[in-house]
RNA sequence: GCCCGAGUGGCGGAAUGGCAGACGCGACGGACUCAAAAUCCGUUGUCCGCAAGGGCGUGUGGGUUCGACUCCCACCUCGGGCACCA
């Protein structure tokens, strides 16, 4: 496609048409001239952004969009979509009287810069440098309303100065388990001195320095430890759990990632699972998204069960249960190969048949074990449990349908209430003992096809103490049990989440370096604020070592490790000078992303990530949300893909919610109200061997399309790189300018649907735009042309009716409809002949929000010396929103058959007469008496025969 | 399997208990033009009919209601998320 605009200089088109190089005329001097006034700078209340406007005493709005990866491709027509809506927002904002924050970052730091980085062999910080310029330039071109000075990318080292900072924040704390709430690491210390908090690791008293130092380590919010991770030998890294993919692969890449035990920094997330449900009851965001964040964090209540062993063993075999209730029918155990007590209970007969087991499920790929349509096996152990409830000795095998990574790695097996251990019990011929007595079946479990799930009364379940015979629900069967465990020492009520710790480092080179050093002795220590921020050392051996993506095996490299004279300091931590070694991993993409929104508040300030009285101000609770409860602040709308709602979107809220705990925010949650954009789909090509080509050089030639003189197929999927069907938004501004670009992106549906790009469609706003231009500026001469005579009171009631909907569309990010209600409006001045001048500086009002470059032009036209931006947006007349008369549609038996025109304020009795007045509703009836005559005031009637 | 969404003209969509299809694309007809493009005006759910007019119509089947695209129940299809989670 030409990227040039349309008429050319020989045509006879009037040179002041609103076309394409008019737009791009009128925007490239405004774009100039918002700069040049500093149209969009924000006011804070204080420090160095704070002026004398008056404007920070104004109701605040803070909008935002979730930061882009600038990535070498540039954006294309999908990327902005979230954008100008919110630019749309923030401009309607700044109408009615708000202070907006609205700006834009760059999430620059990760995998995909660093990779870009070593296929061209260029340095990621100048790569990430020149896609933020292109970036920059692009979203200018939109016309974005950014106040420009709070831009920050996340590799800007003043920026990841304070995302160490912070880190090491988290380092210094501790999780409250009473108080539940995240606490500073001195306030545990000051309990241990005090004998009021008991250590875990012995007695504080007389521990050693280095002994009371890892006995800190373990209460950490960040710590390293040594545990399983998803090791990603094809990315040389681990990995976090939110980034492996329900197939066992890497989110990024798709390679295979493996389980394997390293040792790695983790963030204690878990320990904020409980907050991080229940504050999502404040929160206005999609159903969708809170039940995929409750779905992630998986918390389930239930019981601890503890299981003696029959064979003189002292250890207890200890589960995890929902179902307590029905400890009764428990008839055999099940363990995962991998649990550690399995060596023990194994019997001489069965170490053969156990140590093939095993070894057989340790070549299995973590991701095979989890298809719940695989035949279960397992194998017996030779030893057997008591059943706390019964006294019956129970059997235990281990299967590897149970997972050592969820609840304590072993299960009571329920095999007439759970369906995996009734398959079980079945192919092994273990009993099943019915419980419950359901309403269709007998109690010869026998004759069951399969597990019995549901309410039904309790049978078999007496033992003299504990009797749920006349219990009738589970709630009440499980309350019951659990104090009978926890009365004799069995168990007690426990609750368990999917949730696992963050894994926290990366063994990549393009992140923000630890602020941490580690002694001879391999404890962290943490550096000081004074030294922040730790500089990523420049290095032309950017690469990872990269592996066999199936080398499980594998070890990863730091590219940090490859740099001696950086990793080796000599220090005073207050020990005198020391040898230290730096650590050499990476934070994680996410890390500059859990709190950018912060540091846009106050993006200069050097002595503080933000001022406590602009974050006050900026993101500070506002009162009660709607519904009563208590509002927690933040942003006051935040926009982007659904594809963060389990990474980004709780990685944030956790780190928000320890700043919260340490006194350093006032607001409870980032974002209060989040929307959901869709995405921009488009038609993509393949041809006859399945490869995709170039979606612009399709040809349509009557329903079938040719790519190169070949039939090519054709789907819809994600506008993008890997489909060959992005449309770059640079080539829209060229052909129509941004202000028809903008239009065409909002105008296309609601902004939280998918919908798909047609080109061909674009042209429909922009001879909207034409016609606004006309009815406004004369094409052959430039000059206003508005009609002099005052607008009639059809036009007067058209404006006020638009402005009345126009706003209301606007305050529900409704942009598709507000636009269409525009169209209508200018529709009508073009059947007038042009626009009334006395009404010509609302309806450019009303389009500036939405079309802002093609506004101002007018509005500079019309006369005005200022930007349109703070002007206010027009309130429409009460009186001319009611009219004299009004239709009314008469039905017949629920169908229309007449229309009669009454006064509005005519009564019912009135309206019914006029209804059965009319000729139409005569024939109708054809002679019939009504049984019923339903009038509703100013909507319709209806008679029913 | 479980949890969310969504199904409306040729196409994108509008209407959330009260006139289905706003607005736009496309298509068709007309104006302007030597012609084309651009622009402007008009028609456009579908079927029957020359017309007036009428029948049908929001995935399918049932229900509530004077009245249902809208609310309820069951099902079908598509999209997304989770999935041997005990």
């Amino acid at each position: 496609m030409e990227a040039t605009a349309r008429p050319d200089p020989d045509s006879d088109t009037p040179a002041h048409r609103y076309s394409g190089v008019l737009a791009q005329e009128i925007e490239a001097r405004w774009h100039d001239r918002w700069d040049t006034e500093g149209t969009f700078n924000t006011p804070n209340p204080v420090g160095p952004l704070a002026d004398a406007s008056g404007f920070a005493t104004r109701p605040k709005k803070f909008i935002l969009d979730m930061f882009p990866y600038p990535s070498g491709e540039g954006l294309h027509v999908g990327h902005p979509l979230g954008f100008i809506g919110t630019d749309m927002y923030a401009r309607y904002m700044r109408m009615t009287g708000h202070n907006v924050l609205y700006t834009m970052g760059f999430d620059a730091f990760g995998l995909p810069a660093e990779q870009f980085a070593v296929q061209s062999g260029q340095h990621p910080a100048l790569t990430t440098a020149k896609n933020v310029e292109t970036y920059r330039r692009q979203l200018r071109r939109l016309g974005l309303s950014h106040d420009r000075r709070r831009s920050i990318a996340t590799t800007d080292p003043g920026y990841y100065r304070w995302t160490q900072w912070i880190f090491l924040q988290v380092f210094n704390s501790w999780f409250d388990p009473e108080r539940k709430v995240a606490r500073r690491i001195d306030e545990l210390i000051a309990e241990f001195d005090a004998g009021t908090r008991v250590a875990t690791t012995g007695d504080w008293k007389t521990m050693s320095a280095s002994e009371r130092r890892q006995e800190l380590d373990k209460w950490r919010l960040a710590y390293v430890s040594d545990a399983p991770v998803n090791w990603c030998p094809g990315l040389g890294t681990v990995v976090a759990n939110e980034e492996v993919t329900a197939d066992g692969r890497s989110d990024r890449g798709n390679f295979p990632v493996f389980k394997r035990n390293m040792r790695q920094w983790m963030m204690r997330i878990t320990t904020f699972a409980d907050r991080l449900i229940d504050d999502l009851d404040l929160l206005e965001w999609s159903d969708a998204i809170k039940a995929m964040q409750r779905n992630w964090i998986g918390r389930s209540e239930g019981a601890t069960v503890h299981f003696a062993i029959a064979e003189n063993i002292s250890e207890r075999i200890t589960v995890f249960t929902t179902r307590p209730d029905t400890l009764f029918g428990a008839t055999f155990m099940v363990l995962a190969p991998e649990h550690p007590l399995v060596d023990q209970l194994t019997t001489p007969a069965q170490a053969d048949a156990v140590a093939a087991y095993r070894r057989e499920a340790e070549a299995k790929k973590d991701f095979d074990r989890q298809d719940a349509g695989r035949e279960k096996t397992g194998v017996f152990t030779g030893s057997h449990a008591v059943n706390p409830l019964s006294g019956e000795q129970i059997p235990v095998w281990i299967a590897d349908y149970v997972l050592m990574g969820y609840g304590t790695g072993a299960i009571m097996a329920v095999p007439c209430g759970d369906q995996r251990d009734f398959e079980f019990a079945r192919k092994y011929k273990l009993p099943i003992t019915a419980i419950q007595q359901p309403p269709d079946r007998s109690l010869d479990t026998a004759t069951w096809p399969d597990a019995f799930v549901g309410d039904a009364p309790y049978v078999n379940s007496d033992n003299g103490s504990l009797n749920l015979g006349a219990v009738t629900n589970i709630n009440e069967g499980v309350r019951l049990t659990n104090e009978w465990l926890a009365k004799n020492g069995h168990g007690e009520a426990t609750i368990t989440y999917k949730l696992r710790d963050w894994l926290f480092s990366r063994q990549r080179y393009w992140g923000e370096p630890f602020p941490i050093v580690y002694d001879a002795d391999g404890n962290p220590h943490s550096l000081p604020d004074s030294v922040l921020p730790v500089a990523l050392p420049d290095t032309d051996q950017f690469s990872p070592r990269l592996f066999d993506p199936d080398d499980a095996m594998s070890n990863p490299e730091s590219p940090l490790d490859r740099l001696p004279e950086w990793v080796n300091v000599t220090l005073d931590l207050g020990d005198g000078m020391q040898p230290y070694r730096r650590d050499t991993n990476v934070m994680p993409q996410w890390a500059g992303s859990c709190w950018y929104e912060l540091r846009y508040i106050d993006p200069t300030n050097e002595n503080d990530f933000v001022d406590p009285a602009n974050e006050a101000y900026w993101m500070g609770p506002q009162g009660k949300n709607a519904d009563g409860t208590q509002h927690p602040g933040g942003v006051d709308l935040y926009v982007g893909g659904v594809e963060h709602a389990v990474l980004h979107l709780l990685y944030a809220r956790f780190w928000h919610k320890v700043l919260f705990d340490l006194g350093y925010v006032s607001s409870l949650e980032p974002y209060h109200r989040l929307f959901n954009q869709g995405y921009i789909l488009a038609a993509a090509y393949q041809d006859d061997r399945g490869m995709y080509v170039d979606a612009l050089g399709v040809e349509d030639r009557g329903g079938t399309q040719y790519y190169d003189g070949k039939p090519v197929k054709r789907e819809y999927g994600k506008m993008g790189k890997s489909l060959k069907n992005a449309v770059a938004p640079d080539d829209m501004c060229a052909q129509y300018g941004a202000d028809t670009l903008r239009l065409y992106l909002m105008s296309m549906g609601p902004l939280d649907a998918s919908r798909p790009w047609e080109s061909k469609d674009v042209v429909g706003v922009h001879r909207f735009l034409q016609r606004l231009w006309r009815n406004i500026v004369d094409e052959d001469s430039g000059e206003l042309r508005l009609l002099a005579a005052p607008a009639d009171d059809e036009t007067l009631r058209v404006v006020h009716r638009t402005i009345a909907s126009v706003r209301e569309e606007l305050d529900h990010l409704r942009f598709n409809t507000a636009i269409a209600k525009l169209i209508e409006c200018n529709n009508h001045l073009t059947k007038l002949g042009g626009c009334p001048a006395d009404v010509a500086d609302i309806v450019v009002k009303l389009v500036a929000p939405l079309a802002p470059h093609v506004a101002e032009e007018l509005w500079a036209k019309l006369g005005h010396s200022d930007s349109i931006t703070y002007e206010s947006f027009p309130v429409a007349d009460p009186a001319m929103l009611v009219t004299d008369t009004i239709e009314y549609p008469v039905q017949v038996n629920g169908k229309v058959r007449a229309r009669i025109t009454v006064a509005s304020d005519a009564d019912s009795t009135t309206v019914q007469a006029a209804a059965m007045a009319d000729e139409k509703v005569q024939a109708s009836l054809a002679g019939a008496t009504p049984s019923k005559v339903i009038v509703i005031p100013g909507r319709m009637v209806n008679i029913v025969l």
